[in-house]
DNA sequence: GTTATTGCAAATGATTTGCACAAGG
DNA sequence: CCTTGTGCAAATCATTTGCAATAAC
């Protein structure tokens, strides 16, 4: 599933950098070694305590800043998974072209590629005088959990309990 | 393209609170007045600006524990557009599966109807292992004026703008 | 050195909520 | 009446921002 390092990564960052007029700074390489080490979408808060738990530093001001300039530099994606906080995918320099499948029940988020979701996609969007550009589909369903049981609320539980309670 | 009047809106949404043991109110009957009486999706601050053109009065927090009512009763869907703000769609008893079409640029919105999308959601959510639910999918894309012109900011700028400045 | 970056604390802004008063049924 | 709804102002909470100190290059 891995076909881009962290090397890589950060070798496009530091591209970004230097032909914008920035600078590479430990909290930087920080963040971008926490992202990318993993494929789990995250948000600004799951990040933070991350970085929390490891012996680098950064403050929620820099963390929200690298996020925008991660974003600004493609290689990281804002995904719309409804909600009060913004979630990021840090999959799209591995799969430029996935979608997501939301459950609506438990907030549970699974990636797909589909070849004709994408061509469909194209003639709809041509067919109203639109210019395809970013590929973004969002499909909500029901998960496993809550065809066999009913219900799933592990996972909209724990989102919800995410809330930020003055964690400094 | 209207089939359902305001007339059945009402009575849904009276039902609704008879079953619920609420209450009707003038503000929200002036509420569901000003929604259905245009297809237009809106966000609670635009909203809020339309009843104060009006002789009816509602607080904001009355607009928003209604936008809430409205949701709940189904007869109002909250969409995703992106944006610090949530947008409402009161087209949806309407036509109750229609999507979204958004311009990148200037967040142009426009609604569609597709059978092969909807059937195409349908496999790859079954593939998936998750069970057909709420139809929702947004393609983002380029308007014609971006095509012609390279850019087309008008909307943008206006969406911008709307933010609240201490209109009381 | 010069300019960008950081961390802090304060600001922002949409939405929510507590509470006292008003008003449906 | 009794309970729900309303309006106000205050609270929330994610995110942004001003500013002085710090660190790239």
């Amino acid at each position: 599933m891995e076909n881009v390092s962290i090397a890589d990564i950060q070798d496009k960052l530091n591209g970004f950098i230097k032909r914008k007029g920035l600078r590479r700074t430990p909290q930087r390489d920080a963040i971008v070694e926490l992202i990318f080490s993993t494929d789990e979408h995250f948000t600004a808060d799951e990040l933070y305590d991350r970085i929390r738990r490891t012996n680098s530093t950064a403050s929620r001001a820099t963390l929200y800043r690298t996020l925008s300039l991660l974003v600004e530099a493609d290689l990281l994606h804002e995904i719309d998974l409804g909600g009060d906080q913004k979630t990021y995918d840090p999959n799209f320099v591995d799969s430029p072209s996935h979608n997501h499948l939301i459950c609506i029940d438990c907030g549970k988020v699974v990636e797909f590629a589909d070849d004709n979701i994408e061509i469909l996609n194209d003639c709809i969007t041509r067919r109203l005088g639109f210019r395809p550009a970013k590929q973004s589909i969002r499909i909500e369903a029901c998960c496993e959990t809550l065809r066999s049981k009913g219900i799933c609320q592990d996972l909209i539980k724990s989102r919800l309990s995410s809330k930020r309670i003055n964690k400094k």
